[in-house]
DNA sequence: CGTATATTTGAAAGCTGTCAACACTTGTGG
DNA sequence: CCACAAGTGTTGACAGCTTTCAAATATACG
């Protein structure tokens, strides 16, 4: 198994070999699924751990109006629903935006190989710890920034989360979203969405295919985003969780 | 040991009397912070974690604009840094906006017990898992509430919070928030958080005091929120991860 | 080819931020 | 006890951003 996840395991420079092992044998088998399909559903009972592969999914929420909220994109190397076991049903719904490649695995083999692979257990903790730390810059940006920094924002953040999982090192990339998604993970209408998206490849910052955006220029809507970094963590675990 | 963290892990009926043992040994002391001291400040390792005994806290990331975005409030029951000391560096400020009481812990003590006690090592992942869902919920209040129903939004969170970690059960709640702190948490400027906030007065959903906001009537509060409160799960861990 | 899904535009209405003052409270030092 | 500073709360007016409405164009798919 030479997954993204696993990818992105290694430059922690924390696992050793026999981890892997453990990593390797967590997956009970593969799925693959088509654009479009609910992999959590909200208010479901979810027992299963999925990691990802390959593909591209969103984390929302619907709300009574009928409105929806993107929480968080979902990368290969990802994990979804990794806390799902512990409550009684999904508050999100997880849906693929293109084909996807899955590991599937039930919760309760993970409780087993986390207890006997406790530096795989902490690896997992340092994966949800970056997830928090992704939640919050999102906050941030609904929050604080304004529609077109926020949208550049995202650009980047994607950019990067791409590349820290082994995807991608070109100058361009391609990510399979179109406006209406966009729109609803920057909590905008789709036409002010559109107009946003327009101003910026008016300066040729991006490109459109239909159903994709391409990037051009990464520095410059890095550094028209504020974009910082730091809470995309490439390599880390402070030296106080070495001691395992 | 009898803090809010554990009523709230008691509510799991998860914990055995052992394992409230460890949960107190983790605790190698008291700290006693005044308000306005930062606990945890940006851009600092950080080594230590700790329970909210009592108090209030606020965890903000500040912008280079000098505007500043708080991501959550922490309470009684709580948990700050739980992920801290995997990284490099942390990544948001956690400052004190009363005074507060905080049982102090190095983070590779934690590594040690989470080992010896796989169920409390459980309760740390379902709390995680909950403040997950909080943050979600958040993201949700941002991108696709309106201004009225967010503030509302917050109210009914910080309230039922309280209550799940054995505060309050009266009808009035008071919360010790100004409208600044508001405004940074719902995403507004202060002026309009002023004009939301004589709206739901003018009702007669609140009443302020200095520095301080009380709520009456949460019913109706909440069902101007839309108020859905299943992603505060009051008991739970579902029964697969019962087997331990 | 027709339907459903996306994208695009313009105009108007509504929400939210900024600006500019002013009032009130609290705590400090004289 | 008063004056003053700093922080917080209050108001009205206006500008600017964003949504909504309505309608026209693509584009994809069976």
């Amino acid at each position: 198994m030479q997954s993204p996840f696993v990818y992105r395991l290694k430059s922690l420079e924390l696992l050793k070999a026999e981890d892997f092992e453990f990593a390797e044998n967590l997956i009970a088998n593969l799925d693959v699924v088509d654009p479009g399909m609910r992999i959590i559903e909200e208010g479901r009972l979810q027992k299963k751990i999925f990691f990802v592969l390959d593909g591209w999914a969103v984390k929302y929420k619907t709300l009574k109006d009928g409105n929806r909220q993107i929480v968080n994109f979902i990368l290969p190397g990802d994990i979804i629903g990794l806390f799902a076991p512990l409550f009684q049903h999904a508050e999100h719904t997880v849906e693929s935006i293109v084909s996807m490649k899955l590991g599937v695995f039930p919760a309760d083999k993970l409780i087993e190989t986390v207890q006997d692979a406790p530096r795989l257990a902490l690896a997992l903790a340092w994966k949800a710890g970056q997830d928090e730390r992704i939640l919050e810059e999102q906050i941030v940006s609904l929050g604080r920034r304004s529609s077109a920094k926020r949208m550049a924002h995202l650009f980047i953040e994607l950019y990067r989360r791409l590349r820290l999982s082994g995807y991608t090192r070109e100058q361009a990339v391609i990510l399979p979203v179109n406006q209406l998604l966009l729109s609803d993970a920057l909590g905008l209408s789709h036409i002010h969405t559109h107009r946003i998206f327009r101003e910026l490849e008016k300066h040729e910052l991006i490109e459109r295919l239909p159903g994709r955006i391409i990037l051009h220029n990464l520095s410059i809507l890095a550094s028209l985003a504020d974009f910082d970094e730091s809470y995309l963590e490439p390599i880390s675990l402070s030296k106080a969780s070495r001691a395992l």
